[in-house]
DNA sequence: ATATTATTTTAGCTTTATCTAAATAATATT
DNA sequence: AATATTATTTAGATAAAGCTAAAATAATAT
């Protein structure tokens, strides 16, 4: 006899609810505490039609608290279902750039797919596989199967002061352009920088990066890479 | 410049469009010219009626040869999509059962969701990651970019004299009993075995296995086992 | 306090993939 | 050859996920 010391959920959610509420969750960690239909639209490239039609869905099923013409929070069942979902996008984007040799910047739109195959055994084996890695190629962590997180704190390059150092471990625009560019500069994830110097007038930095070559960037680019301060 | 020396064929199927043309692909392998509603629709369990919908559209999309009543032929076009879901289909299982350590019967009903992942250079990263195999844990072939096939010559188990031997290269009924029975039995792909007898009254074997084991099975069972011979 | 604007929802339509029930074509039987 | 049976298709319905247009509600401005 086995007793267990949890309830198993058993929601089932399709691709497209699944994206819904992994968008509802994006939007509820960025500050507000209720995320707007509106938000939701232009997140998600549909109508706000759809998303009130959707909403009413998600809401049937539990995964959000849904009070109409105010907005919505996630709820904790739907926490957890948006947390195992990003845990599957980030761990088949870690299975990509190690091992299949992709770009971190060619990796997401394959990951928006594959995240949503319907397999317990499939993500275990995966995550064992690849080492159970804690952070994917962005940075960005990646929760356990209980939908724990190892956050590391992280500071936003241009809020360095002269003479600081420290690791880059992910960047807040993962858009493929920035990638890029970041690639293309020699800016990776865990490449330690240093700053030089910083000019007043337009907050622009001077970056030493890997002890070896230094660089210029506009205090926008910084701001959108998150550093790992020592 | 350059010139491309074929022209490249943009179909583009659903993933219930491609798992029917799937299906009329392989009941075309088994022999018979064309194939039937009633065929399809056994093989995809759905109702009769859904299948003749589905056909109008693949016949539209210039897959397959629809007469009504008379049952469907696979066009060319049809024939080299469907190589192309069966070559992702089977790489997936190569990369389930060799990294993932999936046991070979349990590796369907996931591949059966991963090839229709709709990335080109993904599955081409994935057979160079595997090493180009060329047939998957079933010992069956996998087509490779252009749809080429390398076929083994093969023979059911139960069609072989006493004494003659040879290696298991395949099976015709993959179901997950059949598979797990096999496994247990130690008659797995690549298995050298040879007949040690022959019962006359009701066609079982007595088989000898990688020269260690012998074991008896029944005719039913011999002839689901494809040999290559020596 | 009311009018205007912005946001959100409802109502009704479309497409895809399924179904059931009815109609029609092909085949088999007497 | 006429009829019965089986196979297949058509017609009409449903559920999911989107849309547009119109209505309802909330927020804001006068």
């Amino acid at each position: 006899m086995c007793f267990q010391s949890y309830i198993v959920i058993m929601i089932r959610l399709t691709s497209a609810e699944e994206n819904y509420l992994k968008a509802v969750y994006h939007l509820s960690q960025e500050g507000k505490t209720t995320v707007s239909t509106n938000d939701i639209s232009s997140e998600m490239k549909t109508k706000p039609a759809s998303v009130s039609d959707m909403l009413r869905k998600l809401a049937e099923k539990e995964v959000i608290d849904y009070r109409k013409y105010y907005g919505v929070n996630v709820t904790e069942n739907g926490k957890k279902y948006a947390l195992q979902i990003i845990r599957k996008h980030r761990l088949w984007e870690v299975f990509l750039v190690e091992k299949l040799r992709f770009a971190w910047d060619e990796v997401h739109e394959v990951a928006e797919e594959l995240e949503h195959i319907k397999s317990p055994i499939l993500i275990q084996r995966l995550d064992e596989y690849l080492g159970h890695p804690k952070f994917d190629p962005h940075g960005d962590p990646i929760p356990d199967e209980y939908g724990d997180v190892k956050a590391r704190p992280r500071l936003p390059l241009n809020e360095l002061a002269i003479n600081d150092g420290g690791q880059i471990v992910a960047v807040k625009d993962s858009s493929a352009a920035f990638l890029r560019y970041l690639d293309k500069v020699g800016a990776y994830i865990g490449a330690r920088i240093k700053v030089l110097d910083k000019v007043e007038f337009d907050g622009s930095l001077e970056i030493l990066v890997d002890n070896k070559k230094t660089l210029f960037m506009s205090k926008d680019v910084a701001a959108n890479i998150l550093v790992l301060q020592q």
